[in-house]
DNA sequence: AATGTTGTAATGTATGTACATATTAATTAT
DNA sequence: ATAATTAATATGTACATACATTACAACATT
């Protein structure tokens, strides 16, 4: 493996240590249940003290991507797999699940200065343009989703893509951009005058709001995302395991 | 506050900081922004050592109940409710964790035929009785949540349980029934008249709508588990990864 | 063959130390 | 007065070390 830490790096030491443990967990071998070195082993070739290790592994434990047990070590949890694949799918896909087409319309891109909480989340100057994207979706004559979504810069969108396709396949593809992890808050909301006129609905409604921050591999925010949703037209679901 | 801190006990050093950090953090004077003592004193106070006192506040923070900031210190978190998908915790645990402090009212239990969507998830004759309970909770003035459980007759539960301790350490400890994998279905719906009633709201205001279905290690339905959430007061949160 | 016993290998707990870094507050210079 | 500089203070990072605990495995005992 060699070292993969670069003790010079201005990222730290344990942070470096928990890229690689995610890297690791992705491989095959650990994925079926193979147990990681053993700290102590581990640290020595990672040239980091077990401490520091441990801080890494701690975060991936407290996540529930890691199962420690003493004497017999450390391995990816197995929960954690199966809840992956199923919470990937783009929200085109989970609806064919459903039986029910899905129609696009009203896509919208614009270049927006970012409001407080998605400049932090992002991370930039609140006077750095970025890319908003709006989306209607539903049957023709019936809509039931209003999406917003931003992107970051580092993402290198121009507003000329092909927003038709599966969003996270574009990123991939002509991008380079990889989302891996994903952050979601869902509640419950009361449609406003914009949201009611946008899905057709009367003031005040329900609506199931959701709110998705995406991250790259190193955890770095991609996409912020805005979902509303009629309600009875969609059931979030989700599966957990211990 | 004395050394509340147990040298002798087999309760490890930092869980017992780590409990006593939570009783902090219900505080209403660190629930209302101020800053802890910092991790120096603290640790001195406690009389153990800054590591051990830094492992339990990482874990409290890793949980989103702290934030720390340098210089300026550790500061309970805007509290948002939340439940991660991977958490077992109970509602009533969930919520202690925020630092509000909740309470159970109308708690009711009775015996009921099954609907069929119940006795087919339990996968029993729908003249069969089952155990219903009912809660309702959230402060003493302001409900916010109204519970409904269905429990499956292997279970055992006789009625007359305390169902005031977290619902399933007893189904554990006095049962020995674990549950092991849950699915949930959220949605947002509007509040008919026996749920505004209960949760003191106007008809049609939005609410959370939770199903949840739980098994047992071998995959045997459990409990089948109705919640409804006033808006506002609750935030579903999911993080996953691939 | 079933049951203890003991060794050992992994994680778990705990401390002490040192220096880095970020942010606020105070001071100084313009 | 305002801006730039400096100091102080809290968390952040990192290491070395020691001993405890647990669970499994190998062995010995009944």
């Amino acid at each position: 493996m060699r070292h993969a830490i670069d003790h010079k790096s201005p990222i730290p030491l344990h942070a470096q240590a928990e890229q690689l443990l995610r890297k690791m967990i992705n491989e095959e071998e650990y994925q079926n249940g193979k147990v990681f070195p053993n700290e102590i082993e581990l640290a020595k070739v990672l040239a980091i003290s077990r401490s520091t290790l441990r801080q890494a592994i701690n975060k991936l434990v407290f996540e529930g991507l890691l199962v420690r047990k003493k004497r017999s070590g450390t391995k990816v949890a197995k929960s954690v797999v199966s809840s992956k694949s199923n919470n990937w799918l783009s929200f085109s896909q989970e609806m064919k699940l459903r039986g029910i087409t899905i129609k696009n319309f009203e896509t919208q891109v614009s270049w927006v200065l970012p409001d407080d909480e998605i400049a932090d989340f992002f991370e930039i100057k609140p006077d750095r343009k970025i890319l908003k994207m709006e989306k209607l979706r539903g049957k023709p004559d019936e809509p039931f989703v209003y999406f917003v979504s931003y992107f970051h810069p580092r993402v290198g969108l121009t507003g000329e893509e092909d927003f038709k396709m599966p969003l996270y396949e574009m990123l991939e593809n002509e991008h380079s951009v990889i989302a891996t992890l994903s952050k979601e808050e869902i509640s419950a909301k009361a449609a406003d005058n914009f949201i009611a006129g946008k899905l057709k609905i009367a003031l005040d409604s329900p609506v199931l709001f959701r709110k998705r921050f995406v991250y790259d591999h190193g955890e770095r925010p991609i996409e912020y995302n805005l979902g509303y949703y009629k309600a009875d037209s969609f059931v979030y679901t989700v599966e957990s395991s211990r």
